[in-house]
DNA sequence: ACTAAATATTAGTAAATACTAATATACCGT
DNA sequence: ACGGTATATTAGTATTTACTAATATTTAGT
């Protein structure tokens, strides 16, 4: 290796690493648009934007079968949208971060004004 | 019919209409959602997102195909995520509506977080 | 320890979605 | 009118995703 190299290389390699800093920020974003995109778990969202429910209230609220529930919530939970504490014999889930909020809100905003 | 059951009934009528309204406007954020949730789409509309684009462009700046690209612009068109409009040969693509931009940022600062 | 309630997991299947390649359409310049 | 370029559409296929039903795990109360 010629070291008169290594400066150019450094800025190549600088290039590769903000493109797949990049890519995975649009990865990650449409992951949890996907989480939203689907009409069930979007429900189980807006029932949480409401505050903390335990699973069995989620599922009557959104009228979702307890095991699709508990597979979404999963799901949810992967992304880092949702959180869940233990709490007797019941899991409570809760939103974990105020963007998801925001983004609800816009999202019904926009799609009022069709 | 007796008409002494017709306040109840529109008070039914009313809690069935809400309730559709309720569900068909978690319908429609659903389906943007969904539109973002895909990294190809997600991709042609953060560079969209810099200002109108033809097709062609597009495809180059996404990598995508000109055929793949095509029909995810007809989607994003189906959503009002997207308008087009006709100039000589080509046809140019833009955002609709403001709110894409704040929900789209807000995505990706969620997703910087972790 | 046993039973019941709450939640999670798994396996299989059905449905939705995105991709590719080929073809069609529309428009421009000559 | 013809050839070329830009975009759209279609059909078929592969992949992903969500659902159901059954089973497993966890905890609480007796």
């Amino acid at each position: 290796m010629d070291s008169c190299y290594s400066e150019k290389h450094d800025k190549i390699r600088q290039k590769l690493a903000d493109s797949e800093r990049f890519l995975s920020g649009v990865e990650n974003a449409s992951k949890i648009f996907a989480m939203l995109g689907e009409p069930n778990r979007m429900k189980i969202i807006l029932a949480l934007m409401e505050g903390e429910l335990c699973v069995y209230h989620i599922c009557e609220i959104t009228g979702g079968k307890q095991s699709a529930t508990s597979q979404h919530l999963r799901k949810l939970k992967d992304t880092h949208i949702v959180k869940s504490r233990k709490e007797a014999n019941q899991v409570l889930y809760s939103i974990c971060d105020e963007h998801i909020y925001t983004i609800v809100k816009m999202a019904l905003e926009h799609s009022k004004c069709l």
